[in-house]
DNA sequence: AACATCTAGCTTTTT
DNA sequence: GCTAGATGTT
């Protein structure tokens, strides 16, 4: 090791560095050098003498994790620390200790979309319909004890579950039970779990706690009450728990994430010293001066200064446009203008929204424009269907007992056993209290099923039982057996899907880079880790959004506002700070906390170097159609804007709701009507409406048909009202009504 | 009984 | 603007 860990560092950073036995709680304002602190810290405690093996430093991403992983290695420090996210921890733990926490060693995760699976089966079969019971909502409840580690009477008295509690508490159990079946976690799981395992098993706990003597947790205003015990368990005996983080930056609460984790530290650790990270190193004094501003509002936090160390630049920008269209053509002008004018390279520039739909029409803008740009959506990648597919495939081929991967494979493609062949042979299962695998291996005895479908079974079967002979390959190559044979390929060729063949090819890649990675690193081999298919799939399943950010990439970047944390660009935009997006309508409605709202934007400020744009539009789509836009209550009282107007009769920036203004539903004032007409060649009917026809619509009163516009999916009409206004609508979701 | 087409309903944020 | 279920067709 060459450098002095301690040098170069600014006073505070220097305790903090420094700082070597008990608890210590690091307050660290955004650009204040948090990564550098951690980094160096664990550097010196190597230099000073503790083995690295003894290190164990926990992170909330993958990305976080491996950018430590690269500082630490540009210093020459020795490998042997232990850096990673709470959940592969987790794993690795459950994993390792598999028999003492009841679990199968080969247990495979379960994604959003396979928990939906899961659940829309028990519903089905508890009799629950699903418009009273959405799957999405009842998931969210059952996550949202388990992240708080409650029972469902328990999280009802809190108010942190509205369904009824004895329901939830049936069908949560009848959730796990088929999880457990299937020899399935899902994310919650895996930490509830091990918090439990922790908690229960002393012996554990004490030889755990021992292994890694030094235990680091960044973003600790983002632990839920897994996480905090975990931690509280790893650090129990030696007290040794480092912990850094920003209450002003805690946007997960709607994960649990408890704030009171890291506002309570003291009160946890009477004795933990506390280091203040007040210097900003990243953003221009005009940047700081507006997020302190605006955080300021918020009353649960830790008083905190932010001084700005970087020279003056220029004042944050405030856009308003007309409607999203506009604004997206409007950040892509000042992308442009930034490239072209201040030479800034693309790749430090971002965009930012709320929510992940937004970034469509930005994208297409930037298209427009020719400006190079990336999505951060990692995940996004394998949750697409045919992906989907591909991996059921895999990990029914190494998990007989996972029944969501049977489900969707066993008709993909069309093989001829279809939703009534399924469902009897899953009646059969239920009575026998068999897995369905079982009644698939021998179907004989299944009432009412058809020779010409049985034989077509035992194709399958013969199918799947073939593809999983020689697992022990490189996982490329049974992937890629997996895609011809299954017929998937001929599939996409008789459909000309070549984009869906393309994705799967692009998985049967990533494998084969799995492959020579695992030959690479054959050697450091540690015990506990999962090698060939079980590791490919373990590590597509905790793969994360920003893991896919390329910095390198030469493209400016898009994502939401929660995968902008940790990250910092020389030029921000952050688009649709409205009323009903930042902060959110659901967010308002849900009654929670305002604050958090507030905060997620401080954090999309605090990542901007020297230009820093926001924008609002007065019109925005929503669910097809325009609606009219109120500017974020959040930007009353702000100073130091530059307002650029493109609409003048827009709302005037007090005149932004000092509370939540809800759109009346269906009412669209004309200014909000787009400026373009249809083209004249589209149909004259359209679900049973034709050109010229008088309709009644209930906020904006009568009017006639003038056109009609194809595309997307639902037909929409274009309409002139007898008060003036002319709009283009959805013909199913404006409820109109024909007079003639 | 499977497959093709249509339509209603909905969408916060993510490990 | 999409997708999962519902409906209609072979």
């Amino acid at each position: 090791m060459t450098d002095d860990p301690l040098s170069g560092l600014t006073g505070s950073q220097r305790t903090a560095v420094a700082h070597v036995d008990g608890p210590m709680l690091v307050l660290a304002g955004p650009g204040s050098g948090k990564t550098r602190v951690i980094t160096h810290r664990i550097a010196r405690l190597i230099a000073s003498g503790v083995r690295p093996e003894r290190i164990l430093a926990l992170t909330f991403t993958n990305k976080a994790a491996e950018e430590m992983r690269s500082r630490l290695r540009g210093m020459d420090v020795p490998p042997g620390a232990l850096l990673c996210t709470f959940h592969s921890l987790c794993v690795r733990i459950l994993r390792e200790f598999a028999v003492r926490a009841g679990l199968p060693s080969g247990f495979v995760i379960y994604d959003q979309s396979d928990q939906k699976a899961v659940l829309t089966d028990v519903l089905r079969e508890e009799k629950l319909d699903a418009k009273d019971f959405p799957p999405a909502r009842v998931l969210r409840q059952i996550s949202v004890l388990k992240n708080h580690m409650l029972a469902a009477a328990e999280g009802a008295s809190r108010g942190l579950v509205d369904l009824p509690p004895v329901l939830l508490s049936d069908v949560s159990a009848a959730y796990q039970k088929k999880l457990a079946a299937a020899g399935a976690l899902d994310f919650d799981d895996l930490l509830v779990r091990t918090a439990r395992l922790l908690d229960e098993d002393a012996e554990l706990r004490e030889r755990l706690s021992r292994r890694r003597l030094y235990l680091l947790v960044d973003e600790y205003q983002d632990t839920n009450a897994c996480q905090y015990r975990i931690a509280r368990s790893l650090a129990s005996g030696h007290d040794n728990l480092f912990v850094t983080g920003d209450p002003d930056q805690s946007i997960y609460g709607w994960r649990g994430a408890d704030i009171e984790n890291i506002l309570a530290f003291e009160r946890d650790f009477p004795a933990a010293p506390v280091v203040r990270l007040e210097e900003n190193f990243r953003s221009s004094p005009q940047v700081l001066r507006l997020a302190d501003e605006l955080i300021k509002a918020n009353a649960r936090r830790k008083e905190k200064v932010l001084i700005a160390r970087k020279p003056e630049g220029r004042a944050p920008r405030l856009f308003r446009f007309l409607d999203e269209r506009d604004e997206a053509r409007g950040t892509a002008d000042w992308i442009r203008g930034l490239h072209e004018g201040e030479g800034l390279d693309y790749r430090r520039m971002a965009v930012f929204y709320r929510t992940n739909a937004m970034s469509r029409v930005i994208e297409e803008a930037l298209i427009q424009a020719a400006v190079p740009y990336q999505i951060v959506k990692g995940v996004e990648f394998f949750h697409r269907r045919e992906v989907k597919d591909a991996l059921a495939y895999l990990r029914l081929l190494l998990n007989p007992a996972d029944e969501v991967s049977l489900l969707r494979v066993i008709n993909r493609p069309a093989r001829g056993i279809g939703d009534t062949t399924v469902e009897r042979l899953q009646a059969q299962a239920r009575s026998l209290c068999l897995g369905l695998g079982d009644v698939l291996k021998d179907p004989s005895g299944v009432p009412g099923l058809t020779p010409a479908a049985g034989s077509r079974i035992g194709k399958f079967v013969a199918l799947i039982d073939d593809l999983r002979t020689h697992l022990d390959r490189p996982v490329a190559a049974i992937a890629r057996d997996v895609y011809i044979r299954s017929g998937l390929k001929d599939a996409f060729i008789q459909e000309k899907d070549p984009d869906a063949a393309e994705n799967v090819e692009e998985l049967i890649r990533s494998a084969a880079q799995y492959d020579e990675e695992e030959a690479e690193a054959a050697s450091a081999a540690e015990g506990v880790e999962l090698r060939g298919l079980a590791g490919y799939l373990q590590r597509t399943a905790l793969i994360s959004d920003i893991d896919s950010y390329d910095e390198q990439a030469g493209a400016v970047s898009l994502m939401t506002l929660h995968s902008a944390k940790g990250l910092e660009f020389e030029a921000v935009m952050i688009v649709g700070v409205e009323e009903g997006i930042i902060p959110h309508a659901r967010s308002v409605e849900d009654g929670r906390d305002l604050e958090e709202e507030r905060r997620l934007l401080f954090v999309g400020i605090t990542r901007a170097e020297r230009f820093l744009a926001l924008s609002h539009a007065i019109s925005r789509a929503i669910h097809g159609g325009p609606r009219p836009a109120m500017p974020s209550s959040f930007l009353r009282g702000l100073t130091g804007l530059d307002v650029v107007s493109t609409v003048p009769f827009a709302p005037s920036l007090s005149e932004a709701p000092s509370r939540p203004f809800r759109t009346p539903r269906g009412f669209v004032p004309d200014w909000a009507a787009p400026k373009a007409v249809a083209p004249a060649a589209e149909p004259e009917t359209m679900s049973g409406f034709r050109i010229g026809q008088r309709v009644r619509h209930p906020a904006l009163g009568e009017g006639r048909i003038e056109a009609f516009v194809s595309g997307g999916t639902a037909g929409r009409a274009v309409i002139q009202f007898d008060k003036g206004a002319r709009l283009i609508m959805g013909l199913m979701a404006a409820k109109l009504e024909p007079l003639d």
